[in-house]
DNA sequence: AATATGATACCAACCAGTCTGTATGTCAAA
DNA sequence: TTTGACATACAGACTGGTTGGTATCATATT
């Protein structure tokens, strides 16, 4: 116990962690373009030199900054998902009381990295919008994936495409968190999040459509 | 006919109009912290001098841009229900049918900049953020009118808030477009759209709802 | 003449990124 | 175990360019 990693002046890891907490606690609040290198430096305690000897730019600590909030997400989310055995439906009530709990945290306004940096940057900054884009695809994938499980356990006659669903609910959830940024409302969200949820259930005890003129269209990916 | 404004040098009204113009264009491409001064002169074709005569800030200028862009989209959806008679139900029909044509024009972008502004600037500028609120609420409240018109002419027994459907269906416009933007595929705004709408009309058929456990909440609106 | 517009030059502060130098840790040879 | 060469980690002054905003002056419209 005499070798316990004792406070080494150069640490490398925790420099580059200090450096991306910093960018995601900034820009969280400010936005990328209003965040500057300096205003990082000065909130991880470390000087400019320091902070490009490890990004090669602000862009790359952007880029870094956005995959530390996927991996955040994730391990929130993980919560939902790691009971094996647990009906897929319960798992989706899981992850949507997951993101009701994410609307009540104290003096923490609720808001998602990849949601600002995509609409601030994804029209300018193409490495960027591809990171959010990797993170949006992660997100909707295990959302669908639940769905698809759910569906064919509780309902597999049921009229709906888990993909589609799942990035209904990706939209939801961003809209929701930036409508309920602007309005000042957190209440907005949790209303949206257990009509979707409601609706959701809905999905899933749907034993045969029972009159629908409207109906799911396929999906057209371009480029 | 001698005094139809020849064409004065002087133009107060278009100078502000074309400035305003090129802040919607140039922020709704780069968000707002990108766009400097400097650059909305240049596309304005107007020097600084007259910028600074026509808005005593760039923030002012901002909060102006998204006036623009609030009365530019009150245009745009006036097409649904100018019709006085027309069945409410067929006015949300139509309404959803202005933001999916919203999707599909050629070249451009799908996005809204009240949702750009507000990411990017709830937290910052308040000024900017309060006006993005009185957008939103605009919009929802045209929505939840005439989804209040259509309960009561359809499903009066129906059990759902107008209100709280109209946000709900704003936050799943403002994160399609979001989702959209980043994924670069329109076609998933105009698949959510769908979804939306079919579930609109699902409660409009509603005549008593069969088996809900889980109600609609009772909203709790904050400070 | 008075005032509303617009043009131009200018400013101090700030920007991302560079450069040069120094401190620190590592590892192999002695 | 000591030494010393070397790469990594960090410090901070500096640069060329840009920022939002101002001061001043010119001209058009009333």
């Amino acid at each position: 116990m005499s070798k316990s990693t004792p406070k080494p002046r150069r640490n490398p890891v925790e420099t580059r962690e200090r450096l991306v907490g910093a960018a995601v606690r900034l820009m969280l609040r400010q936005g990328y373009a209003a965040t500057s290198v300096d205003d990082i430096c000065a909130e991880a305690g470390v000087t400019k030199g320091s902070f490009f000897h490890h990004f090669e730019s602000k862009e790359t600590l952007g880029r870094a900054a956005v995959e530390w909030w996927g991996a955040f997400g994730t391990a929130l989310y993980a919560e939902a998902w790691k009971d094996e055995g647990l009906d897929p439906l319960d798992q989706i009530r899981r992850f949507f009381g997951i993101m009701i709990g994410f609307t009540e945290r104290e003096d923490e306004v609720c808001t998602c990295m990849v949601g600002m940096m995509s609409q601030e940057l994804s029209q300018t900054h193409p490495a960027i919008r591809e990171e959010c884009a990797r993170q949006l695809d992660l997100w909707t994938s295990n959302c669908a994936n639940m769905l698809a499980a759910a569906k064919a356990r509780h309902a597999p006659e049921a009229d709906f495409d888990p993909e589609a669903v799942a990035w209904y609910l990706n939209s939801l959830w961003q809209g929701s968190m930036l409508v309920g940024k602007t309005e000042n409302r957190p209440d907005i969200i949790r209303s949206n999040l257990r009509l979707a949820l409601a609706w959701v259930e809905g999905l899933l005890t749907q034993t045969r459509n029972p009159k629908s003129e409207i109906r799911n269209p396929k999906s057209e990916p371009e480029t």
